[in-house]
Parts: structure tokens; sequence; C-alpha cells
DNA sequence: CTTTTATATGATAATATGTTCATATATTAA
DNA sequence: TTAATATATGAACATATTATCATATAAAAG
């Protein structure tokens, strides 16, 4: 029970649920986030630390970066659950759609490999 | 989004998770979650009403009754959520078990129809 | 080494949430 | 009517959550 209401906890905020949305499309490490969502820093490490307790996410180091993984049968039952109960509600969502947007971006400008990201996204 | 957000901040405490899991058996009156939860009847009466904001329940007076009910499309939602994505440790969860044998307990004793539940559960 | 980049963490403040107590409302029983 | 029962609501408090700021750590670049 104690899981489960965690679980559900660490999902019923909107920040990490666009995370975690992110996160169903690919890996990535907090500087794509922070190009993605345009948050403080901070701000994201610390709701990514609320979806590693709850065991929703995994890290990585690699090299510089710490990458973000949804493991395989998390990564099914949290499609599930978006898709098929929330789906529509999650779809027309404009913060959503803008995330994708900034997604594509993200890889087509390959922003992990660029310098300086930090700077550039918080003032 | 903030619908889904809702939902699931609804959903993730304890206290309405057993409320809910209940709903799903049976439409039942709040003395017979009083009977059932053996809590304060006022802290029922709030979450019930987190549940209904979030519209996962309806409620219906019948006669000096308000019954609660979770309407049939939510229903088969939270049946495939709570089954199917979160089964394996909800159904070992003894609160959850013991739950399941006070409803069994209240319909056996017919707790709606019986006198002063309040005064019975309350101390 | 020293600096820069990427990320995490701790403290703090603002806000939200959950519980309890007291009380209000609505229905039925006396 | 009045009293009793069933439920809802508002205020107050304790606790939890979220965002921000400052700082720490760790890898890489210079």
């Amino acid at each position: 029970m104690k899981k489960t209401v965690k679980i559900l906890k660490a999902l019923s905020d909107s920040t990490r649920l666009r995370i975690i949305i992110l996160l169903l499309e690919r890996d990535l490490c907090v500087c794509e986030l922070l190009y993605i969502l345009d948050m403080e820093q901070s701000r994201i490490s610390h709701q990514l630390r609320i979806l590693r307790d709850a065991e929703l996410v995994e890290d990585v180091r690699d090299g510089k970066w710490i990458v973000y993984t949804i493991p395989d049968e998390t990564g099914k039952k949290l499609k599930a659950l978006l898709n098929e109960i929330f789906g529509e509600d999650l779809h027309q969502a404009n913060e959503i759609q803008q995330d994708r947007n900034n997604l594509k971006n993200c890889l087509k400008r390959q922003i992990r490999k660029s310098q300086n990201l930090l700077r550039k996204t918080t003032g």
C-alpha cells in the first residue's frame, strides 16, 4: 500500500508527469530536461529525486552527464496508465505538446554536446 | 493535464485509496464507511469531498443517508489501474484485507439500518 | 592544478494537505 | 415541534510539499 501511494504521489505533480512523459520517449540527461522544460536546474534535480525514490526512474552516469531512464517493466505500466487511462486529457495538454516539440529541437541540435547550457537557461 | 494531476492527487492518499477500493466493491453510505474504516466521521467526509471534486465518486441522498458511488466508466478505469498496475502491492496490504473483512461484517449486520452508529464509533 | 560544466543537496520560505474539534444542516423518529 | 441521527463544513493546527537560493561534488577541459 505504501509503495502504491508513493508512486501515485510521485506521479501527481505536473512537473514530474512532464518528466515521465519525456523519459518514456527517450532517455535524457538533466541538461536536456533543463533545455526542454526551461526550469531551474535544482528544481528538476529535486523532482528527479522524488521519481527515483519512487523507483519510477533510474540514473546512470555517462561521463559528464547523468542520464535518466525508465526501466522497461515500469515503462510498460506507465504507458498503460498514461495512454489508456489519462490519454485523452494528456494528449491535448499544451505543456505536453510543447515539451514534445522542445524534445525534437533538443535532439536535432544535439544539446547534450553543446557548451554552457546552465548559463544559457538560468539567465 | 490539470484534471489528470487532480485525479492522481486524489488517489495518492491511503485513506482515499481505501475508500475507492471499498466503493469499487459496493456503493456505501458514510456511516458504513465509518464502520469499516473506524475513523472520525469528519475525516471521512473531508476525504470524500476530495474524491468528489476529482469526479471519482458521486453521491446520492437516500433518505437519511448519502450513498457514495463510483460511476461505471470511472470504475472500469480505476479497476484497470488498481488491479493491473498496482494489484500486487494492494492485494497484499493488511489494511485492504481488513477493510474487506469489515465490509462483509458491515453487510451481514446491516449496519445502515441499525441505530446510533456515530455514538458507537466516535467513543 | 585551476576552471568550467553538469548535477546534487541543504536550508529556507511559501503553499498545500490531512486531521481534529466544534458546529451547521438535513432527514427521520418521537 | 423537539430530539436524534447522518452528514457536511469551517477554523485551527501540524505536517508535507514545492520552489528558490546558495553551495557542494564530480567529471572534463584548459
